[in-house]
DNA sequence: CAAATATATACGCATATATGCATATATATA
DNA sequence: TATATATATGCATATATGCGTATATATTTG
């Protein structure tokens, strides 16, 4: 009796499921990070630019924009550009649900 | 307006908050290696011994050991000992739907 | 054009992580 | 007790990653 996961990816060749895998292990990657997660609380709250998610987070100009431009990389944020400004906001409703469900496992424990 | 994750958190000291995101951030990175999530993809199957998912994902006993002993040790997988043998099952269904959801994402993509 | 502002990037360092290899530990069996 | 088998662990190494600092790039404004 195979699994959920392995009926819904029984039409793969070995060689998908390993670039599936490298893929699915990428995207966990990006919200691996306690900075970017604090930065995804910032902008899940409403669209931010660089500046007001710096102010919020609390680290450096440089380090929030790399962290923006790996989750914008990750196709979790969108980026906006008006004049010089750069606003970045949620792209992807379905990672927020996730890290939401998430938070709520481990919530348990801390409460 | 805020969001549902915030609202869902607004209970939380902001240390909390550093507490959840580092055991969240933590949490991600314990899927966020393509060895792993082959090794979940095996055991999702049902129950495996070390030697099982060995011969199933083609990496050293060694590997396996260590990687199956961080997914128990991120309460994500089940261990149990019969004589010599280990036994490792899925603990966490919420983590094999996390998985599936994203790898239904990303499968869109590759097809 | 010069200066100010917002964002991105290059470089270096410290640290974390994955893995191969050898070996330790635990249990079953002859 | 000696041996075989299953699993875990220590060590060395290569690679990746986060972040501080400085700087580059782009855009607006005087």
């Amino acid at each position: 009796m195979k699994s959920k996961v392995q009926k819904a990816s029984k039409d793969f060749t070995p060689k998908q499921m390993e670039k599936l895998f490298s893929q699915v292990a990428a995207y966990f990657n990006v919200l691996s990070d306690p900075v970017r997660l604090r930065i995804m609380y910032a902008v899940c709250a409403g669209e931010k630019s660089v500046s007001e998610v710096v102010e919020i987070c609390g680290t450096s100009q440089a380090n929030v924009s790399r962290h923006l431009l790996a989750l914008h990389k990750a196709a979790i944020l969108l980026r906006r550009k008006e004049g010089v400004t750069v606003y970045y906001s949620i792209a992807d409703s379905a990672t927020l649900e996730i890290c939401q469900t998430v938070c709520a496992k481990i919530a348990e424990s801390i409460h």
